[in-house]
Formats: C-alpha cells, structure tokens, sequence
DNA sequence: CTATACTGTATATACAATATACATTTACTG
DNA sequence: CAGTAAATGTATATTGTATATACAGTATAG
C-alpha cells in the first residue's frame, strides 16, 4: 500500500502540470491566506478576453487586470500560461453529452458530435488557434472520446479499430470548425455591402494561376469556383465530406459483420 | 488597357503581402545599393532555425543575426513576421509533383499525397504550429490542389464535388501529419532505455479515467489501449483512416457513376 | 554630377513571460 | 494562547519580443 501511494503520487505528478489543475489536482494548502482568486476565475476571466479579442489578447498581464490583481498574483494558481492555455480548451469543451438513446443512428450521432464541436469553435473562434501537444489527457476531452466509443458500443470491432475511428471523426471535426470559423470571420469583416462582389482573391488568383501551371486548378479558379464566388453554400460541403466518411465507416463495419456472420 | 492594368494592381496589391511575396511580387527597386539580403536567404535562414529549435526559436533578430545582419534589416524585404511565415510555409510545401502516369489507380495516388504531406511534417516539425489563415492562395499549396484535380480529372464528378474532396483529403493528410510529427519526438524525447514500460501517462490515466464516469473509455485505459502501450502501430492506424475515406470517396463516385449509367 | 531612392543600422518603444524577494496574513502546533 | 510555518499578493527586475522611426551611406537615373 505504501508503494502504492508513492507510485500514485508519482505518476499522476509525471502529468503536465496544466492537465493535472484540470483534473482538480492541487496540494490542498493548509495554512496561509484563503485565496482571493481561483482557478475558474482565472480560466473564465481568460476566456471572456479570448472570445472578445482573440487568443493573442490573452496575456497574463491583461488576465490579472480584468480581476483587479496584479499579473504575478496568477503564477499563485498555475504555474505558466501554458497552463491556462490547457485548462482554457478543457473548459470549453465540456459539452454536454446527450443521454444514451436506444434506437438512435450511430450516423446521426456521430453528426451530432461533429457539429457540438463545430459549435465549440464558432461560440470560442480562437480554440482553433491552440495548438494540439497530444494525445487527449483532460476530463472534457475523454468525456467527448467516452461518448463516440458509446456510439459505436455494439459495433463488431475491436478497442483499436474504435479508437481509429475516433480519431478520424475528431480530426474531421476540428478541420470543419477550423474551417467554419474562418467563414464565419470572414462573413463577419465583409459583411459591409459593396464588399460583395469583388470580396476576397478571386480577381487576383485569375491573373495568377496560369493555365500552363495549373492546368487542371485553372478552370475552377476561373469560374469562381474556387473561391465561392459563386453558389455552394460550405456548410453543404462540409456536411458532404462528413458523409463520405461515414459511408467508409459504415462500409468497414458491414464488411466485418458479413465476414463475421460466414 | 489603362483600367485593366489599374484594376490588375489593385487586385494584386489587394492580396496578403506574404501571399503577394510568395508569388514573386516586388515592385523592383531601380536605384540604391542592390540588396545584400534576398527573401530566399532569409526564409531559408528561418527554415533552417525551425528546423533546429522549433517555431518558437525564429524571432527576427535570431534571424538576422544566423545571417550577419541586423534586425531590422530584415523588414526592407519583409513586412511583418507573418510575411516570413507565410513564406516558409509555401517553401516547405513545394514537393515534387509525380509526373502524370497514364493507368495509375487514384487510391495510390491520393494515398502517395497524403504521405508526402506526413513527409513534409517530419522533416519540418513546426509546420502544423503555422496556423491556417484561410483559402490556400500560395503556389506551393496551389500545385499540390491542381495535382489532387489531376488525380480526379475523368470523375463524373463536379467542380465542387471535386474541391470537397480534395478538402477532405488534404484535410486528413494534416491530421496525420500532426500525430505523426508528435509521435516522432514523443520518440525521440522517450527513447531513453529505461523509458519504454512505464513511459507516457497511462498509469495517470488509470487513477484518474474511473468506470462511473467514463464507462466505455475506461476498458480502454486500463488495457493501455488507449496510451499506446500496447502493440498497434500507429502507421496502420493512420493508414486505416485514410482507407475508410478512400472507401467513402469510392463509394460516392460508383455510386454517381451508376446513377449516370442508367 | 547630382538628386533620388534605396540599403542597412542604431535607437527607442511597448509589450511579453516570468524569476525573485518581500511584507502580510492565516492556521496549525506546541 | 504564542509562535512558527506556510501561503498569498505585490513590487521590481530580467530578458526577450516585434516593430516604428530617424539616419548615414551608396548606387543609379537623369
């Protein structure tokens, strides 16, 4: 038991100290003055800044300010801002997780997952500016990664075909709400009324891309295509690709099942 | 004549400077001292530092100073850092296109593709901390779009058929070149001997991923499916995925080119 | 030849993250 | 209850960042 305890207490302070704050672990302080800050109000302070100014606008400096402290008073709860950078993302993305349903479509599950996270990143555009160090570690994180090995319980597959799976429906959806933020940016910064037509670098990309050099991009970039300058709502094309992906699911999964059932 | 050389300045000079750069626009400069610097010397000043000590370690003056000048000196070929980033990035990205080959199956194009981008990960590793800005509107990354349409030239597919795929593909190649790249120096960082069994936070994750709270993520944990710990090599994950969606992509096309024939 | 435009540099500003030392406050221990 | 240990918030300083500005030198066009 005693090794036990040592070996606990080791591993779990092997963790990058940001992930360990998210699972609640700090060294309970016995004495000395209560806080006056807090981990959550530091995080959300942090966030509040971030939503309206963007990720560059979240300095320490400028943290502390908006609680009325001085900036080294943060390095008391965390101990730099790579930590708050993790618990920041965590918090975000504790979605809330939809009951387990009998008779629900594992497809429509799956797409309801793909746009909660696309949500994520059009409520907080700049969660796509944090940069990805790993595999997941935080509770929000694997509570989104129980939910999708949920979906695909009864699924014909073993622990490391799901976990694939995962993988390449959360990729998936980080690329779509990379990309929906983007839009939803750009909507947001041409949105005044002549900026219509000419909007964006279709005019430039024509003089550009030359048809000897791009003979099979040419076309498109001519057309507007490329640029959607014209028709092609992207949300119609996101929502596409998603389909395309879970056909390949689907179609692994019936193959392992009609090469289970002979 | 007249209006379309205004308006072709205009357009141009409406692109992002990096972007205009990376494009070969300078207006050329007739009299004064020819520069001793060039943009190539100093992007590949800058490649070399990132490749060397990461993203983080290519600050101006490190810059300058890997090539004997100041800092500023910099800024009379560049306009800002993203300039330089913009423009390291279209570097990296210009592969070698293979040469049109006439029966050359589509999957092992697109699947050629994905690897040369997870290539470019490895050899460049702070390629994925460039953030994505928008619309690729660089050459590097316009030639490798062009070569995807090539591949996809006699679908009965389209233009935006085709350009959602080529997102989808390119967007899984980015993935799998970021896993990749973590999973690299998570390997060079452990491969000290005596970090092999115990190494990662496996033994975290089981203190901390309890079976209430994470029902079906927890068998996962506990077998150190999750961690990596035991066998499955992550090339075949990675390649997996990118099947699934080949699948997907293939069904889609069969299934368009039925609906045609009939 | 000279005015012009361009180069590289020196200096300065305004931030950034964070190390360190300190006064203050609290609570456990004897 | 007294005293000590520990924790808090702060002030200050260090080092590093991007970049604005002003300037001295230089090569070219007229």
């Amino acid at each position: 038991m005693d090794r036990d305890h040592a070996k606990n207490g080791d591993s779990l302070s092997q963790l990058p100290s940001g992930v360990a704050l998210s699972w609640g672990i700090v060294k309970p302080s016995r004495r000395g003055p209560k806080g006056e800050l807090s981990i959550p109000k530091i995080v959300n302070a942090a966030i509040e800044i971030a939503d309206r100014d963007g990720l560059a606008a979240v300095s320490m400096s400028r943290v502390a300010q908006s609680l009325g402290f001085t900036t080294m008073s943060l390095y008391r709860y965390i101990t730099s801002k790579e930590d708050l950078l993790v618990l920041m993302q965590d918090t975000i993305c504790n979605i809330p997780i939809p009951p387990e349903e009998a008779g629900k479509p594992w497809r429509e599950e799956m797409k309801e997952y793909v746009w909660a996270c696309v949500g994520v990143f059009q409520k907080h555009p700049w969660f796509g500016d944090i940069p990805i160090t790993g595999v997941p570690l935080t509770p929000g994180n694997l509570l989104v990664i129980d939910w999708m090995l949920r979906v695909m319980k009864d699924f014909p597959l073993n622990d490391f075909e799901k976990m694939s799976f995962v993988l390449l429906i959360s990729s998936y959806a980080r690329s779509v709400g990379l990309i929906s933020r983007d839009m939803d940016s750009a909507v947001r910064a041409g949105a005044s009324p002549e900026a219509f037509s000419g909007f964006g670098y279709g005019d430039a990309l024509r003089q550009l891309v030359s048809p000897d050099r791009f003979p099979n991009l040419h076309p498109l970039v001519q057309s507007g295509a490329y640029t959607e300058e014209v028709e092609n709502p992207i949300s119609n094309d996101l929502e596409f690709g998603l389909e395309r992906i879970l056909d390949g699911i689907e179609h692994y999964v019936n193959e392992k099942q009609r090469l289970g059932r002979q």
